[in-house]
RNA sequence: GCCCAGGUGGCGAAAGGGUAGACGCGGCGGACUUAAAAUCCGCUCCCCGCAAGGGGGUGUGGGUUCGAAUCCCUCCCUGGGCACCA
């Protein structure tokens, strides 16, 4: 052989220039599991970090959408890990519902069976993702050692009276059979499967989600929390600040002298020229006059059988009959008509309503079609007396309003609202959209209730020390509209603990979005017996530091779960405010345009590509694809992209970096290594922070290209190809877990890379030594000089008003200022 | 109708009022190869120009500023939420 010169090019690199995936996350999952790597241990000493990502339902398969929750949240609790927290990112699953029931119905397959298959696979292919769950934390809900805690805290619930029974009109699914939480009820259909909702006059258990109406509007515990979140429960929430008034009805002589309406208008009182009761209302009957009667009644009648999608809709005309009765404005003496009309709402306000057409458009439309006065008292700007066309919703001033003329309308507010309340006509109150959260389902699959009717001692509670309440096996699934346990003698019918008599059980089941309202308290000790949790555990691990999931649960799960604290921490079981203290929600993945779904077909799953090309490649592209809170569109035309870079990590990390020592060490070129691997190192950590992965990644690949051409083009030392070759993997270990951990065993370093510290940036040597600084005139870019970052201002300016390319723009013409931004730009402005 | 988010190359996207398009995909050209794949190198917003260079350009129209993708106003479009809540 001749002794040939070693050129750049021929310099030697690895010969194996491709990894294989299978064998890489077959080996490093099976040692992970092996070491218990992942273990989490309650009395670690370092500063704990709870990373919560909701837990899957467990549908059947995993698809691509469940991968994009879970990889990038996985990736940035790693990355927590190695920045020295004690991290508990557990998982598990949210396993009562209705998909488990409805196959036992179709299929016969019992829940239990169909849901634990489920859990058996998604576990395996979550684990094929590489993440560091720690496995031995995971809880189910539909096992009795999860439940029992659910009836366990409903009885807690109960004694304080925040779990409690009412008859009230409930949203009914027909196609799933149950009734259904306001939450879960969109556009009048059904959240879950779309059909459209009726109601349902039924004895229901509520829970009392009301009682902190006001406190769920006060985010200022929540350190991180998406303004849309927060927007979107402020709006669910609904508070109306207002003035409960009554009107007069002595007349009648019924055991009600008055009648109360609620309104955020009190301004407009004096425009009062109707009253009108929900069709619902108790009163309607008693109001209603032996000659209106049967047309009232037909009226009561038809809204009874109306769907809520027909009563809802805002584009229908107003209707409304005439109840025969009036009822008297305090503040004027007007005797006014009541009428019955479904556009007022008996869950909202006092169910009564004063109508005012002039000042509002519901109304306006109501009197149009009655023929009633349309009675301005709030006058617009410039107004003379004309015809309203619509109503005047806006401010103006007070007019026929007796001794309130003349008042803008803030201060009309204020005064007439004092006036009221001085006679005791009604007083200042406030209204909230929020209703009590219903929690009965007429369903198998759930938390038994752990309630009793006995004919003598009436509702009895399961007392604690016979909980659970277990699920009986063999329930038949009929889909009835009642609860199947509702035909299983054996669960139905107990002895009184009472008086001995015999009572039944109640036979319908919790929502499971009861379940998730505490699970994050579960996993701090999962196994635990004695109560939902052990105290001191979840002194230790609570509240969730950060919480990551879809938006679709805003004003479901992410407001009950809140709502729950609350309720606990008032019972003295926890001392913190909020449960989840940072929020992040990914976007979606969408596939033809459209949310996967196994209806729609379109569900893509991750385990073809995961066999191909490695979990690590899937994990990267996911997290590289764009912003993690903006989803995106499911496509697999850049994946190849994310394996080729991995391979060029595979051998830029495997160069042997000791035949760089043959050559002459250039200052600028090492120099120049360690600046790029510094700064990437502050870029990645800063970015990872904020769950940036797609910026963090193309940092890391504009590392990798650096150290290629560098490499090619020598002068390297081999102490700083090492350190960069280190502060790559491990920058990178968080998201490609198996292939980094490969290379660091290769590269002769100690198991495990996911045990190290996150690697440290040096801001001096990150510092760039030259910049380019860009010459404007006028705002346009005119010319770029190469300068020394420690440039002086003067020498700055002077550099850019000699620079040739800009000479020509500044003859002639007069310098009026220039502008110097250090590090970036001179601007001379001409004039 | 109201509230929120968003609109940037052929595509996914980047840009803390200061070089628009980093990074990646795709495409084009080249090296290696008998060939292909893989890999590596180069080019890749549009228009004029041989070039140097010039002009245009971040949904629309305006404004603020020395300077705007970025801040303010108008309108249009897309996605999400709420919707007779008095």
């Amino acid at each position: 052989m001749s002794q040939e010169e070693v050129t750049p090019d021929a310099r030697p690199r690895t010969p194996e220039r491709r990894y294989d995936p299978q064998e890489l996350d077959a080996k490093w999952q099976a040692r992970w599991d092996a070491d218990k790597l992942y273990q989490v241990r309650d009395d670690d000493p370092r500063p704990k970090w709870y990373e919560l990502t909701m837990y899957p339902y467990p549908s059947g398969d995993l698809h691509i959408g469940h991968w994009y929750a879970m990889a990038p949240s996985d990736a940035h609790a790693r990355f927590r890990r190695m920045q020295g927290y004690n991290v508990l990112h557990p998982m598990g699953f949210d396993a009562f519902g209705l998909p488990a029931e409805n196959a036992a119905i179709r299929r016969g397959i019992h829940p239990y069976q169909w849901t634990m298959s489920n859990i058996e696979n998604m576990r395996r292919q979550l684990s094929s993702m590489g993440p560091v769950y720690d496995w031995d934390r995971e809880i189910i809900c539909a096992l009795p050692e999860y439940y029992r805690w659910n009836q366990w805290i409903f009885l807690q619930l109960y004694k304080t009276g925040l779990a409690y029974r009412a008859n009230a009109p409930a949203n009914w699914c027909p196609s799933c059979q149950t009734v259904l939480a306001n939450e879960q009820v969109v556009d009048a259909k059904c959240e879950r499967c779309d059909s459209a909702v009726s109601r349902r006059d039924l004895e229901q258990w509520f829970f009392g989600i009301t009682r902190y109406a006001e406190e769920l509007l006060d985010f200022s515990g929540l350190l991180d929390w998406p303004e849309r979140i927060k927007t979107m429960q402020t709006n669910w929430i609904g508070r109306s600040e207002g003035v409960e008034i009554s009107f007069d009805i002595s007349e009648y002589g019924l055991d009600e002298s008055e009648i109360r309406t609620f309104t955020t208008r009190i301004d407009t009182i004096y425009g009062v020229t109707f009253v009108v009761i929900a069709p619902e209302h108790p009163l309607v009957d008693r109001l209603t006059t032996a000659d209106r009667r049967a047309e009232v009644d037909a009226y009561v009648e038809q809204a009874r059988r109306q769907s809520e999608v027909e009563r809802l809709s805002t584009e229908r005309e107003k209707s409304g009959v005439f109840t025969g009765s009036y009822a008297v404005n305090r503040l004027n003496g007007d005797r006014v008509p009541i009428f019955v009309a479904d556009y007022v709402l008996l869950t909202y306000g006092t169910g009564i309503v004063m109508g005012v057409p002039a000042h509002d458009q519901r109304d306006f439309e109501f009197a149009k079609k009655y023929g009633l006065d349309v009675r301005v008292v709030i006058a617009p700007d410039g107004w003379n007396g004309e015809t309203l066309q619509e109503a005047h919703v806006e401010d103006g001033t007070q007019v026929n309003s007796g001794p309130f003329d003349g008042l803008p309308v803030a201060e009309g507010k204020e005064r007439i609202a004092d006036h009221v309340e001085a006679n005791g006509w009604g007083s200042r109150t406030v209204s909230y959209r929020l209703r009590d959260w219903l929690i009965s389902r007429q369903r198998y699959w759930g938390t038994p209730i752990p309630m009793l009717y006995c004919e003598t001692c009436g509702v009895v509670p399961v007392a604690e020390e016979d909980l659970p309440v277990l699920l009986p096996e063999d329930a038949q699934f009929r889909p009835t509209g009642e609860s199947p346990l509702k035909y299983h003698e054996e669960f139905l019918n107990v002895d009184c603990p009472g008086c001995d008599a015999s009572a039944q059980r109640e036979t319908d089941t919790m929502d499971t979005f009861v379940d998730s309202s505490w699970y994050h308290l579960r996993y701090a000790s999962p196994r635990y017996d004695q109560g939902p949790f052990d105290p001191e555990a979840a002194r230790g691990w609570l509240p969730v530091n950060q919480y990551t999931g879809g938006a679709e649960h805003a004003v479901m799960h992410l407001m009950y779960a809140r709502f729950f604290n609350k309720a606990l921490r008032d019972l003295g079981l926890v001392e913190y405010d909020e449960p989840y203290l940072r929020l992040f929600n990914q976007g979606t993945i969408i596939a033809d345009r459209q949310k996967m779904s196994k209806s729609r077909g379109n569900v893509i799953t991750p385990d073809p590509y995961v066999s191909e090309l490695g979990a690590d490649v899937v994990r990267t592209y996911l997290m590289f694809l764009g912003p993690w809170d903006q989803g995106g569109e499911w496509s697999d035309a850049g994946i190849n992209g994310m394996a080729r870079w991995l391979n060029r990590v595979w051998d830029i990390a495997q160069r042997d970096a000791s035949t760089l020592d043959a050559q002459t060490a250039d200052d600028e070129a090492v120099r120049s290594l360690a600046r790029m691997a510094h700064k990437t190192v502050r870029k990645v950590e800063d970015d990872m922070e904020r769950f940036k992965f797609n910026t963090a990644l193309a940092a890391m690949m504009e590392l990798t290209n650096h150290m290629g051409r560098a490499w090619d083009d020598g002068g390297l030392d081999s102490a700083e190809w090492r350190d960069a070759v280190e502060k790559l993997l491990l920058l990178l270990a968080p998201i490609a877990p198996h292939v980094t951990e490969e290379l660091w065993e290769r590269s002769g370093r100690p198991y495990s890379i996911h045990n190290q510290p996150l690697p440290q940036w040096d801001e001096e040597l990150a510092r760039d030594e030259e910049i380019t600084l860009v010459v404007q005139v006028n705002g346009r870019v005119r010319d770029r000089i190469q300068v020394a970052a420690s440039i002086a201002e003067e020498e700055a300016k002077q550099l850019a008003m000699e620079s040739g390319r800009v000479q020509p723009y500044l003859e002639g013409a007069q310098i009026r200022q220039v502008i110097y931004v250090p590090g970036r730009l001179v601007n001379v402005v001409v004039g």
